[in-house]
DNA sequence: AAAAACATTTGCCATTTGGCAAATAATGAA
DNA sequence: TTCATTATTTGCCAAATGGCAAATGTTTTT
């Protein structure tokens, strides 16, 4: 039953936005499955139709994309004990715009599309609580991305510092400078300066 | 029935996202409330807990709170033919943190709280369609949020130009340069420069 | 109309960040 | 280990933006 206890962060997690019995939890469970990605691996991608939904259990994600100029910019990174997936492309069964991948070793949850729609199905209170979870998902990024345009670079790197401690020296200069909306050479003097 | 007609923009706006029936429609209609604003007024206030939900049928909202600094930030506007809420704070039912204010004289349709709460009582498919609605927003805001960063502030400043090219010069700079992330007086040069 | 209050522009200069290329460091492959 | 590749740092200078205060412009009040 070893893979039944990984799943009690995520049945936790759940359990935060809605009640669930027994019975509900256990199916949950089964249509739940284990998936491990090494650091660079890409969960989805730009011009794709997302096909899974992943709950982090470990590891860190980033979503991002190319814009006009050909720069490849990282939109966010999604922390442990987050569902990780380009909602409205999901949702819509569109392609993606974006790429999903882990910056860290990663282990996950996966749901297949069919599996959620399946627990949409049986489970009554699921959409609910999906809802809150993606609403409260996308109120965090909103809330953070709008105050670092009043901030100067050297306090968003001190926060993305303070959110992610240990991960600032583990990951590409260029995965950071782009979230933090500077060029590399900029951040590697920031570092300096700190 | 001047009232009903002017409701038409609501009941289109929700129609894109769930069906109604008539009977469903008229019983929207009875429970929202005409609301005029003036330019400046405050639709919800910062340590208020909102009891309201505004339909923008003419006019521009802006929210805002201050910061830190004790600076005041404008953190987006509100076009028409949205809905105007802090949505933490009116579905927890808990203090806002910031202030939602017209920035043009506004024609708004209301629901209160229990009005709300009737409608999605009543109609079956109500929590669907809202929920519809505030995730397609949250998105959209995030989307709009998060290439800021990556672009110049004059760059930034033609986009608002693009999506509101009527409000540029109607509204005080200040709120303006803080939502883009500049001084006013950073702002003031780049229009002279254009 | 005049005064007061408020908003915007401007000058001057400091600070931050960017652009580019070369130097250095770190990583991975043979 | 050594070479090749990739990532990061650094120097140099240019461009963008900020800070502050004074000047100018606009709106509101009396």
């Amino acid at each position: 039953m070893t893979t039944f206890v990984t799943m009690d962060k995520l049945i936790n997690y759940l359990l935060e936005f809605g009640q669930l019995n027994q019975q509900q939890i256990d199916l949950i469970k089964r249509k739940a499955q284990v998936l491990e990605l090494k650091k660079g691996d890409y969960f989805s991608e730009a011009g794709k139709t997302p096909k899974q939904v992943a709950f982090i259990k470990e590891g860190i994600f980033r979503v991002c994309y190319y814009n006009s100029n050909g720069d490849e910019i990282t939109k966010y990174f999604i922390d442990e004990n987050n569902f990780a997936v380009d909602i409205n492309s999901f949702n819509q069964k569109i392609p993606s715009s974006e790429y999903v991948q882990a910056v860290t070793d990663c282990s996950l949850l996966v749901f297949s599309t069919d599996s959620f729609n399946d627990l949409s199905a049986t489970i009554i209170q699921w959409d609910g609580i999906i809802n809150k979870i993606t609403e409260k998902a996308l109120i965090e990024k909103v809330n953070k991305l709008s105050p670092m345009l009043a901030e100067d670079a050297t306090t968003r790197y001190l926060n993305f510092l303070e959110k992610f401690p240990n991960l600032a020296n583990r990951i590409p200069l260029s995965y950071l400078a782009s979230y933090l909306g500077i060029t590399q050479s900029s951040l590697s003097r920031i570092r300096k300066s700190i």
